[in-house]
DNA sequence: CTTGCTCCTCTAGTCACTAGAGGAAGTAGG
DNA sequence: CCTACTTCCTCTAGTGACTAGAGGAGCAAG
């Protein structure tokens, strides 16, 4: 069917903007692709699929060599799924880890907000971060 | 009793590394100390002060604009507190969020991963990355 | 005096983009 | 065919909050 896309529509289609689609090519996370007369790219099903395959990573918040590495496990069918799984599980374990660092924090935040005196001289939001000794826990 | 103390003390003392000291001096969110003949940095109890509410403030995630409005806010007693308290509150708004992003995602991960097929050509992984219509909750 | 530590300044690199300049190519209407 | 408008091209530089490294000077102990 489509010989090829530009990268406008390629950018539709992926809902990844062209300059970043531009920067995925630069740092080779994309093949280069072939280029018209007029020297635009052009995008075939190949690439938009590689392109949606990377949106979907990075709304997972997986990072770019993560994606790197599952991008060329995806394309060996025939390769180990371990490896794979693995990267998942190191990108579950790092989420967990975020999520409790923040319920930590959030907790701390909370319980120094909320206040509603009339100064900054006894302002419990002030006086929580001038002095770590105030803290729930330590966040190290 | 203390005159000033070296950076390498004041960095012991709050906690935060030399370089990311001068790096605050050079964004002004500390001031110039004064310097020994030797041309080294003299930091007093003031600058530790600042140096330890910078830093608990870093760890429970305030952003350097934030931390600065803070300080300023600090340093006038008789200034009102509302202020800290919205910047603190628009803090745990973000902190929430961040948290209601992150169980999202941990649950659409966690779901994807636990992959044990011999190959991935039926890896859930590289599958679900590759198929957007698998998610659990669009999140976008 | 020499060794080794701390300190100084300055530049550049990190990550994953984003913004902007300055120009060329393609498209639609007249 | 000419003009206007949009999309595209390349390139550079900026973001936040540091971190790393080069190359050199000061300082304390043995």
């Amino acid at each position: 069917m489509s010989q090829g896309v530009t990268i406008g529509e390629a950018s539709k289609a992926s809902g990844i903007k062209a300059p970043t689609i531009r920067y995925y090519e630069q740092i080779q996370l994309l093949p280069s692709p072939p280029r018209t007369e007029g020297n635009r790219r052009l995008y075939d099903d190949r690439d938009l699929r590689r392109l949606r395959f990377i949106r979907h990573a990075r709304e997972l918040g997986f990072e770019i060599e993560p994606i790197r590495e599952l991008l060329a496990l995806a394309g060996d069918p025939n390769g180990p799924c371990e490896t794979a799984d693995s990267i998942a599980q190191a990108h579950l374990a790092d989420i967990d880890h975020k999520i409790a660092r923040l319920t930590a924090l959030r907790a701390e935040v909370a319980r120094m907000a909320n206040c509603s005196n009339g100064s900054t001289a006894d302002c419990r939001v002030i006086e929580a971060l001038g002095d770590h000794r105030r803290c729930l826990s330590d966040t190290h």
